[in-house]
DNA sequence: CCGGATCCGTTTCGATACTG
DNA sequence: CAGTATCGAAACGGATCCGG
């Protein structure tokens, strides 16, 4: 597993250290977002994660302290991977890397209903997500 | 130079595909909080990038539209980077990861300041450092 | 089946040296 | 000053293998 080490003092490097690859966030989506919870669950994404590399990000937000491994069904050998508190602190951070991306991207169209719903009331919007985990359709398009 | 693919139509891919990365995030908080221009003062970040990725980098988001790059001084081969409306528009993804670092690392404090600040009025915030580019000195930590 | 671990070829990174 | 060139190291990606 590979670990990350620090190389600065400065505050937002403790993401980066986290965060800067390609696959980190895009679980946290997963599990945020789109209720996902097992490892065959995040393999389907449809970006392609390999397997190795999403067992080593699994085992790096675990050691971080964003999500948590529970043996669901012990005798079947299943286990499920739940969002801590600090990994559903990244809700607003995803939230505005996705409005940023809506605005942008030329590929996409911007999800006019979140946008309203934020502007409307952004800590509701996060509180939503936070107890529902992406029940809302809209949300899982993210 | 490193040509990023897209791998999924998710909106979030898109800063994904830009951002997934060590690197570029950290020249954007240089540029948008520290008031860098010249590839000189990208190198003398504490964060020690290396040459080669640094132009990389800064070839990538210039041509994602995030900066561009302006002749300041023809004659003696100066040359600035200014960051575009869509680089600015970057700040509240920047924030946001900075808020959620600085809660969680338990090696730097929360800049109190900036969080009060936050709380008070949000978009007075991200418009003070559009304009004046992190001059005020709580953000030059960031 | 499920959740990985191992192996291995390819891509990217990072440090240093060098150049227009 | 603002980058390239080079090269070893690290990370990635795919395929396959393994233990429960």
């Amino acid at each position: 597993m590979r670990e990350p080490q620090r190389r600065s003092d400065c505050p937002i490097s403790y993401a980066l250290d986290l965060f800067g690859d390609k696959w980190s966030l895009l679980v946290m989506r997963d599990i945020l977002f789109r209720e996902k919870a097992h490892y065959r669950e995040f393999l389907a994404s449809e970006e392609r994660i390999a397997t190795n590399i999403l067992a080593d990000r699994l085992s790096r937000l675990e050691a971080a302290g964003l999500i948590s491994k529970t043996d669901e069904e012990p005798r079947s050998g299943k286990q499920a991977y739940v969002v801590t508190r600090k990994g559903q602190d990244l809700i607003p951070v995803l939230l505005e890397m996705m409005l940023w991306s809506a605005r942008y991207d030329p590929h996409t169209g911007a999800p006019a209903v979140l946008i309203a719903e934020l502007k409307k009331d952004r800590a509701k919007v996060v509180r939503g997500i936070r107890r529902a985990g992406g029940v809302e359709p809209f949300l899982r398009t993210l």
